[in-house]
DNA sequence: AGTAAATTACTGACCGGTCAGTTAGTAACG
DNA sequence: CGTTACTAACTGACCGGTCAGTAATTTACT
């Protein structure tokens, strides 16, 4: 973050950094407001520019969309793969990390509402969706799949459609996500993550036949 | 005889049965394109009338939202209480009816798509979604909470956080329907509902501490 | 019966606001 | 000076909502 100066707001010159200023700006007011509810010149304006100068770096609004994925959540997958790779404990502590790290990167963070963006526009999006299908999600699978294949391997899990559990055991982490950018901003009795979490974890271990680990916090 | 002009459609005056035509129109649109990108002159063409004639029966596009929603999700939630009501089987057999009751009811017709609409855009219309809430949700968790509480009382299911349960339980259905709604146009080959199914069934099954089938399980 | 008057379901052109995208021009550098 | 990052005013399509008018149907009267 560049220290705020005047208030006055003389012009800066800054192209390095306007793409990130841009996207950051884009991704609050996307998960704040929607894709199509959000205008560009909110984006603009919340990055410190013009309308006119968001054109300068992106093409359209479709653009920018794809660079908040790319600059938001992707990293996010390359860090789940780097921790694949060389992680020392067993099969439910990989699965443990890789799901709430999941919660603790993307869940509770700002990109907690990305999914819910993904899940609105794909249809209207088709180019959008096929690029985070690729670069997000199928990466995603392939971590949860290959953390219960090394369970099963080891004989830890018992045997399971692997290919299938996947989808379902990342769906309600989606869901506790979606609710907090959906239904949780009208509804007083809210969704207690901590609770939901234990509970979600306590039924995918006894789901996948673990003797259920009693689980210190994450984080 | 040629009577020149071969008038279009001759009007016709149907007071009855607008809306229910109406709201029929809505739910396919607002399912296939989403709620914001629906025109009203589209939702009126389909229902064969002009747009002028929606606003005879409908307030509002938000309030034809509501009506959609009145007429075609709240009564399956209240087939889903009549269920409950007088079940004969057991705890299994009745969590098994209202959760692939859910699936053969609303997620596997057009109605699946309402839940994405309804994630998508609840935080733009605060009132409808808290209509949603008290008249399809909160109906919703209540009866698989009974449900599942049967289940305890009798000693086929384990102990567990019955609140939030319902919530975890009901993910991977609400995954599924999102999926279709959103990625599945884009994607060429994915999620096989039976599969799928069958293996969360499983999985909550086991997660819940009954045996599901096969497995000789003790205790 | 016929037919005129009254009622009501319905139409479609129109308005006003919104917003993605453009461009002519201005300020900040070297 | 020239170049470039940037701005602000502008455009044009789009769409929710309106309303003056029209066609279908019923009622009233002969």
């Amino acid at each position: 973050m560049t220290s705020a100066v005047a208030h006055s707001r003389p012009r800066r010159r800054r192209k390095e950094a306007r793409p990130q200023e841009l996207t950051a700006a884009a991704l609050s007011l996307f998960v704040e407001k929607g894709f199509a509810a959000t205008r560009l010149d909110e984006v603009a304006a919340r990055a410190g520019v013009s309308k006119g100068t968001l054109y300068l770096y992106f093409d359209s609004k479709e653009a920018l969309f794809k660079a908040v994925i790319a600059e938001g959540v992707v990293p996010v997958i390359e860090q789940g793969e780097a921790l694949l790779q060389d992680f020392p404990g067993d099969p439910v502590a990989l699965l443990r990390a890789i799901l709430f790290g999941w919660w603790e990167r993307i869940g509770n963070t700002e990109l907690g509402g990305v999914p819910k963006l993904m899940f609105s526009e794909a249809r209207n999006f088709p180019d959008v969706a096929a690029y985070y299908h690729e670069a997000v999600i199928h990466r995603g699978q392939r971590l949860i799949r290959l953390a219960i294949n090394r369970g099963i391997e080891q004989g830890v899990f018992r045997q399971v459609d692997i290919e299938t559990i996947c989808n379902v055991l990342i769906s309600p982490l989606l869901h506790l996500a979606l609710w907090r950018h959906s239904f949780a901003s009208c509804c007083a009795r809210d969704m207690d993550a901590e609770r939901y979490l234990e509970c979600y974890f306590d039924m995918v271990m006894n789901g996948l036949g673990a003797a259920s680990v009693p689980s210190g916090d994450p984080s």
